[in-house]
DNA sequence: AGGCGTACCTGAGGGC
DNA sequence: TGCCCTCAGGTACGCC
């Protein structure tokens, strides 16, 4: 489900709601999603209070009191959405409960069932495998370029690695793509200079206008309010097989690669 | 090292 | 109506 701008938009929504509050107990539905086991997980976080909630990647990261961190990956379909004091009935499909000493709670909820949380202690390296933030001023020409040197797999599936670059997903990089017009099926290093800065524009512009529109509601996505964003409505290729190229007109296909959809135009695309 | 296929899950939607 | 198939915003793992 959710790539950088929907995280992004959770984990604003989750800090005007949850941050200053103080943990009465959380409540472990299915164990298999909690680390460390589930006993431990409840156990611990009763009392610790959420000092700040930000994103690393695809990651939300609800920093505690404690120091230590509560790190939550959705997966496909996670959602994590808070309820006020009056709510009866969780999210559907909640695996975690986490109620607060105000009476609201925090529903951590996920259909497909892949979405993980974990509690890491505070010298924890945990983020050290994940790769870069585009919209950091990290995120360099330079940089993208070294990354991309001479890499053979296709770039589209170089941007969904989230060891180089974090945070891209498949609706992004798809329209990442297309905004550069480059072809999702060359090899990542062989781009050239300009196509290179084409493509580090576009991820950087894709994303922070999908930020603008809190994300991308192609199917079940919803940020912490349970509300759905407005990107899905100025998609430029993604999911449009046999519409019209919004630049040159011709029909947009879907090819697959790397065992992804992927939605791209023959003739703008190169 | 890196690239590829498969596994993990449930539900929605299309074809027949 | 219902059955069967494919597909889905993601990553981890094992194999070559």
């Amino acid at each position: 489900m959710p790539e950088l701008p929907e995280v992004e938009t959770i984990a604003r929504g989750l800090a005007n709601a949850v941050v200053g509050k103080t943990i009465d107990s959380a409540t472990v539905l299915l164990p298999r999603v909690v680390a460390p086991e589930p006993d431990r997980f409840a156990r611990e976080l009763v009392g610790d209070r959420i000092d700040a909630v930000g994103r690393r990647g695809k990651f939300v990261v609800l920093s505690l009191a404690s120091r230590r961190q509560l790190v939550v990956h959705l997966r496909m379909t996670g959602r994590l959405i808070v309820q006020g004091a009056g709510a009866t009935i969780p999210e559907p499909y909640s695996n975690v409960l986490i109620r607060f000493s105000d009476g609201t709670r925090l529903c951590f909820a996920d259909v497909r069932t892949f979405g993980r949380m974990r509690l890491v202690e505070p010298e924890d390296p945990w983020a050290a495998e994940v790769g870069i933030e585009p919209l950091s001023g990290d995120f360099s020409l330079e940089r993208f370029s070294s990354l991309l040197a001479s890499r053979t797999t296709p770039v589209k599936v170089f941007l969904l690695d989230q060891r180089r670059i974090a945070g891209i997903g498949n609706i992004y990089a798809c329209e990442a793509l297309w905004d550069a017009r480059i072809r999702p099926a060359r090899p990542a290093g062989s781009l050239s200079k300009p196509a290179r800065r084409r493509l580090r524009d576009s991820i950087r512009d894709v994303l922070r206008r999908a930020i603008d529109m809190r994300g991308t509601s192609v199917d079940d996505y919803v940020d912490a309010e349970g509300l759905r964003g407005g990107f899905q409505n100025v998609l430029s290729v993604y999911g449009r097989d046999g519409e019209s190229c919004p630049r040159c007109t011709r029909t947009i296909v879907r090819t697959v690669i790397a065992q992804r959809g992927t939605w791209w135009c023959r003739t703008c695309q190169s």
